[in-house]
RNA sequence: GGCGGCAUAGCCAAGUGGUAAGGCACGGGACUGCAACUCCCUUACCCCCAGUUCAAAUCUGGGUGCCGCCUCCA
């Protein structure tokens, strides 16, 4: 498998650490409020890159953290007039509702920021030793102009980041590079103890120690959105690759943004939607199917019409899914498994793994899904064998699940609905249309459509 | 100013040297009591100019347009 490296500009093959094993760090939320589109695109990105690195064969250690601690929270809290603790441990459960919804698993696992504070004051420590940082009157700095590589990911000179800087107000810092490590405790802030007296950990170095406890000093993938690269990701090998003298990833992974109206979409320019908001609207599953459907690099636009593309194509495979199924249970036809088929089936398989070996293509690969429901809807019919029915569906499902998309398959019908549909279908044998499309309005209204097919009668659940 | 990305049909989008996947929408047809689903058919001067090559959407150079990072942000 090839993937797109920030560090090196170019596809690289993949290649563990260790054989069969990947180790994976994502930067997760900072939880002080619902997360937005922007933010679900890298979890519903790397929850597709750890699937298919399992579908692969490799055995997946994934870890997302909670930013708990943080500027953003401190402030809800302050402003509900509750804890902070509070405001972090809701959105934590709210961050759970919304990712079941967008169909992403749970990393193997994921850590807080305000269980992991020994951790990040054992890492400070050893920037203080290594003089790689200095403590102010109870600050802690990272002394960036220490670090030789600084600016090796986003392609920055020390120079260029100078005369870029803004000036600087903090007169505390050595450097207007440096960045904070280790803030002194302020009124109504949480707080921990530490050599340099009661205070939090900054943004940065959260991740760097919580990668290292879980991980390891070099991990294999570390992913974010492509607005981490600098400065969050940069100063991240700073103090990784300072404290250990290793390097600290070897892949690093970044996805584009969501835009709208062609506008990058940000919390500070207000221009977002939540997911929550738009769980409203949509099934979330169409979010999923609308994020896969283009590569996880390129910015993508955000609107209604783009979602409503999506669900009608996430539709079509449903309905695919869902003809699969009930020829399958109707079939009269005992055969074994067709050559055709056998064959076909590896080949859709083989051109699948193309397309996601080639630095996660989900397009393409969603592109290989839509054939292969094609040719089951033109060929496959109620003549076809359980045979061949059953291995379409397996590599339908096994394709699908890659993509964690089509995965909501239909439930056994209530007792009272199979009785509307067998009433209907009486209805129309007797040339009762009054009557069968009376009943049909409503099982619509329970949620239920029908379809009279030449093969009988289907349905399915609305969306 | 420094660094980086993008430009393919009405909309979305794959394709990095061999003659344009796929989805949505639209139109025509088949099927159907109607509808839905499904199937078939139809729909592209690959932003512009020049160059390299037997061959370029793909490589090189130059334009044009759009976006991002350099500051909290996925």
């Amino acid at each position: 498998m090839k993937l797109y490296n920030t560090l090196t500009n170019a596809k690289e093959k993949f290649i563990p650490i260790e054989e069969g094993k990947v180790k994976m760090y994502v930067c997760g939320p900072t939880v002080y409020n619902f997360f937005h589109i922007g933010n679900a695109r890298p979890f519903i990105v790397f929850d597709v890159l750890r699937r298919y690195l399992e579908y692969i064969g490799y055995q997946v250690d994934y870890v997302q953290n909670f930013t708990d601690v943080d500027d953003k929270i401190i402030n809800k809290a302050i402003a509900e007039q509750v804890d902070s603790k509070e405001v972090s441990e809701r959105f934590i459960e709210e961050y759970y509702k919304d990712a079941d919804g967008l169909g992403v698993r749970r990393a193997t696992v994921h850590p807080k920021v305000s269980d992991n504070v020994e951790a990040i004051i054992e890492m400070i420590e050893t920037l203080v030793e290594k003089g790689l940082a200095y403590n102010v009157d109870g600050n802690v700095y990272y002394r960036v102009k220490k670090f030789e590589e600084y600016g090796k990911l986003s392609k920055q000179s020390l120079e260029d980041l100078d005369s870029g800087a803004r000036i600087e107000v903090n007169e505390e810092k050595e450097d207007p590079l440096d960045f904070a490590l280790w803030k002194k405790y302020k009124e109504g802030e949480p707080w921990w103890d530490s050599p340099w007296g009661k205070g939090r950990p900054g943004w940065h170095i959260e991740c760097s120690a919580m990668s290292c406890r879980y991980l390891g000093e070099t991990i294999d993938i570390h992913g974010g959105g492509q607005d981490l690269i600098f400065p969050h990701h940069e100063n991240e090998i700073a103090q990784s690759e300072g404290a250990s003298g290793k390097k600290f990833a070897n892949y690093w992974v970044h996805n584009g943004y969501i835009n709208i109206n062609n506008e990058k979409m940000s919390k500070s320019k207000g221009n977002f939607f939540t997911v929550r908001e738009i769980a409203e609207d949509f099934d979330l599953e169409v979010v999923r199917m609308f994020m896969l459907s283009a590569h996880y690099r390129s910015p993508v636009n955000f609107s209604r019409e783009l979602m409503e593309q999506s669900k009608a194509a996430l539709e079509r495979l449903y309905n695919a899914r869902n003809n699969l199924v009930f020829l399958n249970e109707n079939s009269k036809n005992s055969d074994p498994v067709s050559k055709d088929w056998e064959k076909k089936a590896q080949e859709y398989r083989k051109k699948f793994k193309e397309a996601m070996d080639d630095d996660i293509n989900t397009a393409g690969a969603l592109g290989v899904i839509f054939d292969l429901a094609r040719d089951a809807n033109s060929s496959l019919d109620e003549n076809s064998s359980r045979g061949d029915l059953s291995v379409v569906l397996e590599i339908f499902d096994e394709l699908t699940d890659v993509l964690g998309l089509v995965k909501k398959h239909r439930e056994l019908l209530d007792e009272e609905i199979e009785n509307m549909i067998e009433q209907r279908q009486a209805a129309r044998k007797n040339k009762d249309f009054a009557l069968s499309d009376k009943i049909r309005d409503e099982l619509k209204e329970k949620g239920i459509i029908l379809e009279d097919t030449r093969e009988g009668v289907k349905w399915k659940k609305i969306n």
